[in-house]
DNA sequence: CTGGTGAATCTC
DNA sequence: AGATTCACCAGC
């Protein structure tokens, strides 16, 4: 009997197993790695990719099954690809197919029913929205010099981009886009933008100046054949420019010749759920591996990325000019010192003058509060009493549209209580103010304005809130309120007063990286005001008014701003200086949540990183779950990711333990 | 002795 | 993750 030696293949599947699992080939088989297969697993079939080819396995020979169906429909992944996936699972602590399975698109990562080829055809004849030709302005001397700097470099080579609002990053990248383009007639392009709805302008606007090459855009929000379309189209080639949401840094794309992040400080980029990467991070691996440049733009910078461009392993571009009318000066912002004009209902009378002014010349308001519903809690003045979640440690806040207590961290619903429900006062009041208040106030102060707010309640509808801007666009709305939503990407032409109403919370917050966030939010919200190089004005009100951030932000000055929060995180011993991961358990008990924990410090490895002692989380109790936290620190990554790797195995050992949860590089602590 | 839940185990 | 098996106990 002769015996023909038969092959095996590893397999990567979207299982938490920590190594690829080998399967028998059919005698003769052949398979390249990066291909994809269908591949029994337990009494399932999953589909996963080859990303090894062996004589012999370890296993003994009964355990090892045949794999399925080997699919040649689709190109093989490319070793860059599985590299760049493989990093990433292993960086932060995932099984390889999780991260890599879970990155293809849902066409190819479900078994292929019978008619697959007809499904295949269409998604690869899908059509691109159409453009029309458009040319950009001529780039200033600092953008040309950028521009000039991007172009020149070869092999890895990472740039920040440090431009004030309005100074014409885009157009660094365009143009630096345009140029890789034009060098290689295959090369592909990734530009990362922190959230896709908020960029149809970037889009259009790639879609004209590099007509007609077609432009796909990747983000949670497309329907699976929407996605499938445009993976293929990268992983093909067809697709010269990707622009996506942080997955798209997972995007196949075989001829990547630049990566662009736009905003990079921005927190999207870092995935809250499942396996919690941060897509800037990972898109300078990428380009670290690939040996190709990679442009982080920003006016206010992650920590993260100022101290590597101080340290000089990324080159910094400054743009210090506004491009857009070069006379125009920035907007002033202005201080308004809480304890100096008392607020009546939240806004201090400088403020109230400032609309005032505003709605007479008939120009537009942007009201910035970072916390929707009416107040953030109700109390009972006789005893005391405060309206609490009776399921999270937090207060319910009121929300006055349908009177309902509402918990905006576990979404609970009550109605308002009629009397207090400890000692039967009738008299509750709302302590603090959200943005129904301070909508309501602003009607108070300016009854003929027309008054609109914007936030999670209001835009709940699909298109409510596309509508909602429309209408600000169209100068159908005077004063605009809300949270976030507000605050970021919208070009407003007619918006000349911005205000910020209350950000104390946010400087006197546990995080340490409260501050740098604050500054974020407070120059993008005064990016708002002035886009038309009308005079305008942006005005902050503080308890706090003499705290640094503000001298810093009135001379528009986040250098000295970066510089002196890295002195402080240096003497800290924190982040950047330091790499930290954090365990998180969530339980029915505080008890064991912290037991858990201090059993998981115990059981560590020999390690050369500091275990903090495992502490309750800032908001302790969510949604009936208590959940605490643990957190370990290196002064370099090596040692850390080292500590991790021995120490997962141990914590995925520990018996009946509570629900828990390992973060890399945890960005709120 | 069954059968029902929740934890433990295993998946090439 | 998802399916199966194991372990323990209420009920007859």
């Amino acid at each position: 009997m002769t015996e023909t030696a038969s092959a095996f293949i590893e397999v990567i599947l979207d299982v938490p197993i920590a190594q690829p699992l080998d399967y028998r080939l059919a005698a003769g088989q052949t398979v390249v790695i990066g291909t994809r297969c269908l591949a029994p697993i337990g009494r399932r079939r999953q589909v996963g990719v080859v990303v090894g080819v062996k004589d012999h396995s370890e296993l003994e020979a009964a355990r090892v099954r045949a794999v399925g169906d080997v699919y040649r429909d689709v190109d093989p992944l490319s070793t860059h690809w599985l590299a760049f996936t493989r990093f990433a699972a292993d960086y932060y602590q995932h099984a390889w197919g999780e991260v890599a399975i879970s990155a293809l698109p849902p066409a190819l990562r479900t078994p292929p029913g019978a008619r697959f080829s007809a499904v295949l055809a269409r998604l690869r004849s899908a059509a691109t929205p159409a453009s029309v030709p458009g040319v950009g302005p001529e780039p200033s001397r600092e953008q040309a010099e950028a521009i000039a700097v991007v172009n020149q470099a070869q092999g890895f080579a990472p740039f920040l981009l440090y431009g004030v609002t309005g100074s014409g990053k885009t157009e660094v990248y365009l143009a630096a886009i345009g140029h890789r383009l034009a060098a290689d007639p295959a090369a592909q392009v990734l530009l990362l933008v922190p959230e896709i709805n908020l960029t149809p302008q970037l889009e259009a606007l790639l879609r004209a100046r590099f007509h007609p090459l077609p432009v796909v855009t990747m983000h949670s929000g497309l329907t699976d054949g929407e996605r499938s379309a445009a993976w293929l189209a990268a992983h093909e080639g067809r697709a010269r420019i990707v622009v996506g949401t942080r997955l798209a840094v997972f995007a196949s794309l075989p001829q990547l010749a630049l990566i662009v992040v736009d905003e990079e400080h921005d927190t999207s980029y870092k995935a809250s759920d499942g396996v919690r990467y941060s897509a800037r991070d990972l898109a300078v691996k990428r380009a670290q591996m690939l040996g190709i440049p990679v442009l982080l733009g920003s006016a206010t910078p992650s920590l993260e990325t100022w101290q590597a461009a101080r340290a000089g392993r990324y080159r910094t571009l400054r743009l210090a000019e506004r491009a857009t009318d070069a006379a125009a000066a920035l907007p002033a912002i202005e201080i308004i010192d809480l304890r100096v004009h008392r607020a009546d209902r939240g806004v201090a009378p400088p403020v109230a003058a400032a609309l005032a002014t505003a709605l007479a010349r008939g120009e537009q308001s942007l009201v910035f509060i970072n916390r929707r519903g009416y107040a953030p809690a109700v109390a009972c003045e006789a005893c005391g009493w405060l309206s609490r979640c009776p399921n999270c440690s937090t207060y319910t806040v009121f929300h006055k549209v349908d009177r309902t207590l509402r918990c905006h961290h576990c979404g609970g619903v009550e109605a308002v209580p009629r009397q207090c429900p400890t000692c039967g006062n009738q008299q509750l009041i709302g302590i603090g103010h959200g943005t129904q208040r301070v909508e309501e106030t602003l009607r108070l102060l300016l009854p003929a304005a027309r008054v609109a707010r914007v936030d999670r309640d209001t835009t709940r509808g699909r298109s409510s809130g596309r509508d909602m801007f429309d209408a600000v666009h169209a100068g159908a709305v005077d004063v605009l309120v809300g949270t976030q939503m507000i605050a970021k990407g919208h070009d407003f032409q007619h918006v000349s007063l911005a205000v910020v109403l209350n950000v104390d919370g946010q400087l006197a917050s546990h995080d340490f990286r409260a501050p740098e966030r604050l500054y974020a939010t407070l120059l993008q919200v005064a990016g708002r005001a002035g886009r038309s190089g009308q005079p305008a004005r942006v005005l902050v009100q503080t308890r706090f008014a003499g705290h640094p951030l503000f001298a810093a932000l009135m001379r528009r000055d986040y250098a000295s701003f970066a510089d002196a929060q890295l002195a402080e995180r240096r003497a800290a011993r924190m982040p950047p200086f330091t790499y930290q991961a954090l365990l998180t358990a969530e339980a029915r008990t505080m008890p064991r949540a912290l037991e858990f924990l201090a059993q998981a410090r115990a059981a560590a490895p020999a390690h050369a990183v500091r275990l903090y002692d495992p502490v309750p989380m800032a908001l302790q109790r969510r949604a009936g779950v208590e959940r605490a936290q643990l957190l370990a620190e290196a002064d370099r990554r090596a040692p850390l990711q080292a500590f991790l790797k021995g120490w997962l195995p141990a914590l995925k050992a520990r018996r009946g333990a509570p629900r828990w949860h390992l973060e890399v590089d945890p960005q709120e602590i």
